[in-house]
RNA sequence: UGGGAGGUCGUUCAACGGUAGGACAGCGGGCUCUGGACCCGCGAAUCGGGGUUCGAAUCCCUGCCUCCCAGCCA
């Protein structure tokens, strides 16, 4: 069953037996990296594919050698592989089909469908008329085809510099449609392109190679952004004067846009070339780089993209349900840990000294079969400073002078003392355990209103923890001019010394844990077997901290 | 003011002439050795005005609002 109009369209198409199998392509151009917004095509495109029994290209749009590098493409593939999906034997470039699409583009002059101009661009523009004024035709409009030929030859042959000449087609200079006012189709550029090297002089258009792609790959549902709804006359025009060996059709969806965040390739360039982030895998940008080393699962952004859905209206979704969707996977499959972020020293005066005790905890609540492991216990450990405060107000359940509490999986104890430096500053805590509740249940069966996570200092591993927060301040910071002013200057918060159970000693780059009641974490690529590095991926949802807030 | 597209809970997707539904967010409750997760519940929308129809979010007319287009970018 469909689930957006564009699989209703590709439903319908195969019922009616217009195509035996669907074809789509995934078509970035290599100058910047994949992000979000990406995603939800890489699934559409992908996902149409998988689900109709057809394939997906993956087809780099590369006409454009000034902007284009081979890195980006290295990039692209690995974040396509790493979304979980495939293009087996299609991979493609636009540059391969630089020869067929000149040959056409002969054609086309042939049938007197297209010209050399030889108008500035300015010239062009300004013969190019306005919205709502037709343009005028260019004064080279009618060279004969033998000139034509001679010109877009010569272009070829890097006879002409930059911006000397264009090819263009001959539709209607008077056409309401922009698009159509005899667009131009290649342009000069003595330029090394990353693939072709300097074997071209000229390169074609995106509006004239992308179509031509598409049909020389047999795309048959060619899907893309909505601006480009007005170039889709052209794109029919093409696939109608070109001697092409299919007829694919372009359908247009709405682009993801995300609250909080920017996904223009150009801002998000400014970002790393300004130094506000630390690359374009910085955890805090929403490329899929990013979003990888933030610790997101594949699936999770796949389900992410199933949930926004595909149509035609414009759309802000909120990160808080990628937040969600990442919660979600993750919950399922973390491995729980204890970790103190910011800790407090407690002492349990009536443990003896010395003295370790193991106690088995459960790896994950939610899947059995993840087993469990030993964390260590003694007479002095370390609890989050936030648990406790030593006025606690109504609804805090936490410790407290004289309460009683569960630390997880371990036992009972009751805070008895408070001890402060001279400034006041709370710096340890002492406590009694009670021994009758080992294991963290009380023979008499009452029930602490609060479980504590934590770590025992002799056995503690420091660690590097660093919390992300949203990149800007505002909803959409595209609004405001300089959005650079809307940076959140405490998206980045580095907690040099965290304290951490000893079970994840070793672990390796990219494993994902749960820190328990904190938050989702992932070990850092920098990380190193002397210091492991975390990056928060996300919080838990904690309610006392809303209560706190109100 | 030319052309193209779009207006449904706060957000987003659905409902394809027959009870406007789901998800996220919010609020309330239950449960819990994570104040997490989970479970239950609540509030919340068809851009306006006409018309067609037994019946309109859906069809027609009209008005309004929003987005995109004047790169030799994609």
């Amino acid at each position: 069953m469909a689930t957006d109009f564009i699989r209703e369209i590709v439903e319908e198409d195969l019922h009616a037996g217009r195509y035996s199998t669907v074809v789509t392509r995934f078509p970035p151009e290599p100058n910047g990296y994949l992000h979000i917004g990406h995603a939800k095509s890489i699934c559409l495109n992908f996902g149409i594919a998988n689900e109709y029994g057809g394939h997906c290209n993956l087809r780099f749009d590369d006409t454009n050698p000034t902007k284009e590098e081979a890195e980006y493409a290295e990039a692209i593939k690995r974040d396509v592989t790493w979304l979980g999906f495939s293009w087996g034997e299609h991979l493609y470039h636009a540059s391969d089909y630089f020869e067929q699409l000149y040959r056409w583009a002969e054609d086309l002059i042939r049938a007197e469908k297209a010209y050399v101009d030889g108008l500035t661009a300015d010239e062009i523009r300004a013969f190019r008329g306005t919205l709502t004024e037709a343009g005028k035709e260019s004064p080279h409009r009618n060279r004969s085809v033998d000139e034509n030929l001679d010109l877009f030859r010569r272009m070829r042959a890097g006879e002409f510099p930059d911006g000397t000449y264009v090819l263009r087609a001959k539709i209607d200079m008077a056409s309401p449609n922009i698009n159509m006012r005899d667009p131009v189709l290649y342009r000069i550029r003595h330029e090394t392109h990353h693939r072709t090297g300097d074997a071209w002089d000229i390169y074609p258009m995106y509006d004239y190679a992308h179509p031509l792609s598409d049909a020389i790959e047999s795309i048959t549902h060619s899907l893309c952004t909505l601006e480009f709804e007005d170039h889709r006359p052209l794109y029919d025009w093409l696939i109608e004067n070109v001697p092409v060996p299919a007829h694919p059709h372009q359908y247009e969806f709405a682009r993801l846009n995300l609250n909080y965040t920017v996904v223009s390739k150009r801002k998000l360039l400014r970002l790393v070339e300004d130094g506000h982030v630390r690359g374009w895998d910085d955890p805090r940008m929403p490329t899929i780089a990013g979003l990888r080393r933030r610790g997101y699962t594949p699936a999770s952004i796949r389900n992410f993209a199933d949930r926004v859905g595909v149509a035609k209206r414009e759309n802000v979704i909120d990160v808080a349900l990628l937040e969600f969707s990442v919660r979600e996977d993750l919950n399922q499959i973390a491995r729980r840990v204890m970790a103190v972020l910011e800790p407090l020293r407690v002492v349990i005066e009536n443990y003896p000294e010395g003295e370790t005790e193991w106690f088995d905890t459960p790896n994950n609540p939610e899947d059995p079969s993840a087993g469990s492991r030993s964390v260590p216990f003694s007479r002095v450990l370390y609890i989050e400073r936030d648990d406790f405060m030593e006025e606690p107000p109504k609804k805090f359940f936490r410790l407290a002078p004289g309460r009683e509490v569960r630390l997880r999986s371990s036992y009972f104890i009751t805070c008895t003392g408070v001890s402060k430096d001279a400034g006041g500053n709370i710096v340890e805590l002492r406590a009694t355990y009670d021994p009758a509740t080992r294991g963290g249940d009380a023979p008499d069966g009452r029930k602490p209103k609060a479980t504590l996570h934590w770590v025992s200092a002799e056995h503690a591993i420091d660690c590097e923890v660093r919390l992300y927060d949203r990149l800007f301040r505002s909803e959409n910071p595209e609004e405001s001019g300089d959005f650079f002013a809307d940076l959140n200057p405490d998206s980045l918060k580095i907690i040099a010394d965290a304290k951490l159970e000893p079970s994840v000693r070793g672990a390796a780059a990219m494993m994902r844990f749960q820190f328990e009641r904190v938050g989702y974490f992932c070990v850092d690529p920098e990380s190193t077997s002397e210091r492991l590095v975390f990056n928060r991926t996300a919080t838990l949802k904690d309610t006392w901290a809303k209560i706190a807030k109100n």
